[in-house]
DNA sequence: CATTGCCTTCGCGCGGACGTCAACGTTTAG
DNA sequence: CTAAACGTTGACGTCCGCGCGAAGGCAATG
C-alpha cells in the first residue's frame, strides 16, 4: 500500500501521513523508486493517532501509544507507557478542569456582586412576597 | 500623564497600551506635539481590562465593560452589558468544563479497559482475599 | 504523449497578544 | 549644544500545534 490509499482508508491526508512521519510517527519503509509502503497495522497506527488526537493529545503524547503498536502488541495501550500517558492526560485535564471551574466562581461571584450594585436595585433571584 | 508613565502606573508595556488603543480600547487625547495623554480614569479602564483578561476574556469581550467605565459608571460592570458579558463567559466555560469533563470521562475508562486487559493479568484496584 | 500518483523542500496560515526593531521627532538635563 | 530619555508610526517576529499549498521532477500506466 502506498500513501494515496493509506490516506484514503484512514481519512486523512497525504501531507498529514508525510507530517507524522516527519516527527518520527509512522515511519515508511521505501519501494526502490523511493515510494513509501505501507502495511494493514499502519492503518491502525493511524487510528490510534485520530482517536487519541480527538481526546486532546498533541501528536508527541500519542507516541507511546504508537510504539506500543509497532513492538507487536495488540493494542496501543496495551503498555505500561501508554498507561502513564493516559494517567497523565487524565491528571492534567483535571488540572484545567479545576483551574476553569475556579475560574468560573470568581466570575459568577463578580456577576452576583455587580447584580447586587445595580442602581435599578438588585434583581431578586426569588419572589419576594409580603 | 503620558504613555510611559501609565505603562508603569498600570504595570503593562507602552506596546501594550497602544496595542490597546488600536483595538479600540483606550483611545488617547492627544498633545500638540503628537504624544498621547491620559487621565487616572485610564488607569482603572487598564486595570479593568487586565482583570478579565486574568479570567481569561479576549479583549473583544472587555469592550462592554471597557465602555461602561467611559460612560462615567463607578465600575466596569455596573452595565446591563456587562453583565451579559459575565454571563456569557460563565456558559462558555460551564460548556468548556463539560466537553472537558467527558472527555476525562472518557479516557479514565479507556484506561480501565486497558488495566484489566493488561497481559500480567488485571491490577486490582481491591485486594481480594478468601 | 497525457494523466495520475508520488517524491522533495520551502514557506504560509491560523489566532491572539503582544515583543522588537527601525527611523524619526520632542523634551529635558547637564 | 548635545546626549539621553521619551515619544511617534509601521512592519515584522514570536509562540503553539497541525498541518496546507505549490513548485519542480520522477514513476507507472494507457
Amino acid at each position: 500500500m502506498r500513501i494515496g490509499e493509506l490516506a484514503e482508508r484512514a481519512g486523512v491526508s497525504t501531507r498529514t501521513l508525510r507530517y507524522y512521519e516527519s516527527r518520527g510517527l509512522l515511519p515508511a519503509r521505501r519501494a526502490v523508486n523511493g515510494y513509501r509502503v505501507y502495511g494493514d497495522e499502519d492503518l491502525r497506527l493511524v487510528a490510534q493517532i485520530r482517536t487519541l488526537q480527538d481526546f486532546g493529545f498533541g501528536l508527541d503524547e500519542t507516541r507511546p501509544f504508537v510504539e506500543c503498536l509497532r513492538a507487536g502488541h495488540p493494542h496501543g495501550d496495551s503498555c505500561p507507557a501508554s498507561l502513564d500517558g493516559y494517567r497523565r492526560k487524565i491528571a492534567e485535564l483535571d488540572a484545567l478542569i479545576g483551574q476553569l471551574q475556579s475560574v468560573r466562581d470568581q466570575v459568577t461571584a463578580e456577576l452576583v456582586r455587580a447584580e447586587a450594585e445595580l442602581p435599578g436595585g438588585p434583581a431578586p433571584r426569588c419572589e419576594m412576597r409580603g
